[in-house]
RNA sequence: GGUCUGGUAGUUCAGUUGGUUAGAAUACCUGCCUGUCACGCAGGGGGUCGCGGGUUCGAGUCCCGUCCAGACCGCCA
C-alpha cells in the first residue's frame, strides 16, 4: 500500500494517527537539529519531520540529503505542530516520520515546481508534466473539470443525450482550413478533421435525436492567437422542433447555471443586442459591456465646418475617456502613435480634452468653436475631465479602429475587471459577408443558417441586407458561442448554395449528403456551440487559453515537449502513395 | 504573408555613450543554525551574451542576415 492518505487532508482530528503517504518532496527546510519535508501530491502539502530527538540519525540524514521531487513513501504518526501555520490546509499538523522509502529519484528540475515558478513559457510547455505539478496549471485543469461536468449535469437534466461524432471526415472549401490526413486504403485520398461536427448533429436530428451535445475537439488549420489552438474543445449542442427563443432560453439558462455553479453568482437575464446596435454602440460584434465609453457619432456636428478630414469621411465617431483630460501631450500623442500603428491603422486622432472647468481644448480648435465641441461631448457623454477621442474615415473600418482603441484604454483604465461577468446576446447577425478580396459572398457563420423569415428573395437583390436567425453569446468581450437556427428543406438550402457560388453539382457532391436527409422529413431545428477552452479561461479570469489546456501547443503550433509536428519515413509515405516536393 | 517585442548563469532579469575580469535575484553545492513553512546566516561553483557575417584598435552593446519565442494584423464559414 502506497498510502493510507492524501497529502491534502490530515488534520487535528488525525492526532496520534498512524499513516503512509506518499508523494514528491516540495521542499527541504533544513534546521540543523530538525528537518522538514514539505510531502506534496495533487491534493496539497503535509508536513514532514525530522528531529534529532525522535529520528534515528541515519533517518534524518537521508531525509536531509532529499532533492527537490524526489518521490518517496513515508510512514509515521500524526502529531500536533509546535508552531502551526495557519495558511496551510494541514498547517496545524505534521507527520513525525519513523520509514522513508525513495520510490524514485529526480533529476533537478529546469524550473522551480512553485506557484510563482522561475520558468518560462518556452521551458514550461517542454517540460509541461512538471509544470502541471505546480497549483496554478493543477487547479486550472481541475477548475476546466468541473466546468465540464456542470455542463454535462445541466445539459443531460434537460434532455440531450451526449453522442459521439466521427473525427475521419471530408474536406470542405467553406470556413477554415482543413487539417487533412492521407487514407492508406484509399490511396490517393483523404479525410479531414471536423472544424466542427455541424452536419453531423444536424443529421442526428434528421434522426430523431431530439437534443444532442457531445463536449469535443475540433480542427482548424489556421494561424494561432492567444485563445486560439489549431484544436479546441467545443460544447456542440443543437436541438429539433426550436425557434431562435427556445434555444436563447435553453443555453442563457445553461450559461447562468455555470455562473451559479462554477463562480457563485446569480446572474440577472442577459441583454440582448442585434448586431447593427452593437456595430453602431460599440464598433464590435462581441462589445465587452463591462464598461461604457460607448460610440458617440459626430458626422451631424463635426461635418461642413471647414475639417476637410472630417468632411470627406464617411463616418466620424468618438468616444469619452474618463479622465483622460489629464493625459500630457506626450501621453496623448503615445495613443496617437498607437492608433496610427498597422494592426490598428488609424490615420491620424483628433482629440479634446474636456477641462474641469467646462472648456475644451481640442487639437482642431482651428475648426471647431466651444459650442461646437461642447455638441461632440453631448454626443459623446463626455463629462468634465475626460478626454473624446475622435476617429474618422471610411465607416467599417474606423468603427473597428476606435473599438480597438476602446478596448485597449478599457484595459488600461483597469475597467476590464477579471471577476466581474457581463453576459449578452448578439443576434440578427446578417446572413452574408463580403469577401473584399474576391467580391464574393460568403456565409458569415456557416452555409446551413437560415435567413429571417421573408428575406429569401432579397438575396437577389442586397444580399449584404439579409439578416439571419443567427446568434451568439458574448462574454466579456468574448465570443463564447455562437449558433444558428438551421436550414432544413432541400430547396432552400440549394438557394443558399448556389448564393454562395456552388453550381448544382458542386453542391450535390460536397453537401448532397445533407441535401438528401432533407428529404426524408427533416424536422426544424437549430443550435449553438460554446468554445469550451475560452469559456474556462474567461470564467477562471484570464485571457489566454494555454494553461488550461493540459497539452498546448505555440504559437507556430508546434507541441515542443513531443516535437510535433514531425517528418515520417519514406516508407509511410511509399505506403500512403505520397511523395514530397523537394 | 505582415507588424512589433524579446533571446545574457539552471531560471527570471539588469547591463548607461561601443572600453578593464559581464552583474543581481533565485535555484544548486558546502558549512552553521533548538520550530521552520518565501526559514535565516556564511561561503562556493556556474556564461559559446540564440546563431552566422560585417563595421571598429575594441562589440553583450552598432549594422545586415538567420533561427527561436511571444503579442497582434491578415486568416479563423
Amino acid at each position: 500500500m502506497y498510502r493510507s492518505h492524501t497529502c491534502g487532508e490530515l488534520g487535528m482530528q488525525d492526532s496520534d494517527r498512524e499513516v503512509t503517504l506518499s508523494g514528491w518532496v516540495h521542499k527541504v527546510r533544513d534546521k540543523g537539529f530538525v528537518v522538514w519535508i514539505d510531502l506534496r501530491d495533487r491534493y496539497g502539502l503535509t508536513q514532514l519531520v525530522f528531529d534529532e530527538d525522535r529520528t534515528p540519525k541515519s533517518l534524518l540524514e537521508q531525509a536531509r540529503g532529499l532533492g527537490r521531487e524526489t518521490v518517496i513513501q513515508v510512514s509515521g504518526t500524526v502529531i500536533e505542530r509546535a508552531s502551526k501555520n495557519p495558511n496551510m490546509a494541514t498547517g496545524a499538523i505534521e507527520v513525525l516520520v519513523q520509514s522513508l522509502l525513495v520510490l524514485n529519484e529526480a533529476m533537478l528540475p529546469p524550473f522551480t515546481i512553485e506557484d510563482d515558478t522561475d520558468g518560462g513559457d518556452d521551458l514550461r510547455m517542454k517540460y509541461r508534466y512538471l509544470d502541471i505539478r505546480r497549483a496554478p496549471v493543477k487547479n486550472n485543469l481541475i477548475f476546466r473539470h468541473q466546468v465540464t461536468m456542470e455542463v454535462r449535469k445541466y445539459l443531460s437534466g434537460a434532455g440531450f443525450i451526449e453522442v459521439e461524432t466521427p473525427y475521419l471526415i471530408k474536406s470542405t472549401p467553406e470556413g477554415a482550413r482543413d487539417f487533412v490526413v492521407p487514407s492508406r486504403m484509399n490511396e490517393g485520398q483523404f479525410y479531414a478533421l471536423p472544424q466542427s461536427p455541424q452536419t453531423f448533429k444536424q443529421l442526428l436530428m434528421v434522426g430523431g435525436m431530439d437534443k444532442y451535445f457531445q463536449i469535443v475537439k475540433c480542427f482548424r488549420d489556421e494561424d494561432l492567437r492567444a485563445d486560439r489552438q489549431p484544436e479546441f474543445t467545443q460544447i456542440d449542442c443543437e436541438m429539433a422542433f426550436v425557434e431562435q427563443e427556445d434555444v436563447l432560453a435553453t443555453f442563457e439558462g445553461l450559461t447562468k447555471h455555470l455562473l451559479t455553479e462554477i463562480k457563485g453568482i446569480a446572474p440577472a437575464d442577459f441583454p440582448r443586442m442585434t448586431y447593427d446596435e452593437a456595430m453602431q454602440r460599440y464598433g464590435n460584434d462581441k462589445p465587452d459591456i463591462r464598461f461604457g465609453m460607448e460610440f458617440g457619432e459626430l458626422n451631424a456636428v463635426a461635418q461642413h465646418k471647414d475639417f476637410n478630414v472630417f468632411n470627406t469621411a464617411e463616418l466620424v465617431v468618438g468616444i469619452a475617456v474618463p479622465q483622460g483630460a489629464s493625459y500630457t501631450r506626450k501621453e496623448i500623442d503615445k495613443l496617437i502613435d498607437w492608433v496610427k500603428r498597422p494592426q490598428v491603422g488609424a490615420k491620424g486622432m483628433v482629440y479634446v480634452k474636456c477641462n474641469e472647468d467646462g472648456t475644451y481644448k481640442s487639437s482642431v480648435d482651428k475648426f471647431y468653436d466651444q459650442e461646437d465641441l461642447a455638441a461632440w461631448a453631448q454626443v459623446t457623454g463626455a463629462q468634465a475631465g475626460d478626454l473624446i477621442c475622435v476617429l474618422s474615415g471610411e465607416a467599417n473600418t474606423t468603427r473597428g479602429q476606435l473599438s480597438a482603441l476602446r478596448m485597449e484604454l478599457g484595459e488600461r483604465l483597469g475597467l476590464r475587471k477579471p471577476d466581474e461577468f457581463a453576459p449578452l446576446w448578439v443576434v440578427d447577425f446578417p446572413l452574408l459577408e463580403l469577401d473584399e478580396e474576391t467580391g464574393h459572398y460568403h456565409a458569415m457563420h456557416h452555409p446551413f443558417t437560415s435567413p429571417k423569415p421573408g428575406q429569401l428573395e432579397l438575396l437577389d437583390t442586397d444580399p449584404g441586407a439579409v439578416r439571419a436567425n443567427a446568434y451568439d453569446l458574448v462574454l466579456n468581450g468574448n465570443e463564447i458561442g455562437g449558433g444558428s437556427i438551421r436550414i432544413h428543406d432541400k430547396a432552400t438550402q440549394a438557394i443558399m448554395f448556389k448564393h454562395l457560388g456552388f453550381s448544382p453539382e458542386e453542391a450535390k457532391a460536397q453537401f448532397g449528403f445533407l441535401m438528401d436527409a432533407f428529404q426524408y422529413g427533416a424536422p426544424p431545428h437549430g443550435g449553438i456551440a460554446f468554445g469550451l477552452d475560452r469559456l474556462v479561461a474567461i470564467l477562471g479570469g484570464q485571457e489566454t487559453i494555454r494553461d488550461f489546456i493540459a497539452f498546448p501547443k505555440n504559437n507556430s503550433g508546434r507541441d515542443v515537449m513531443i516535437d510535433a509536428p514531425a517528418t515520417i519515413d519514406q516508407a509511410q509515405l511509399d505506403e500512403l502513395g505520397l511523395s514530397l516536393k523537394s
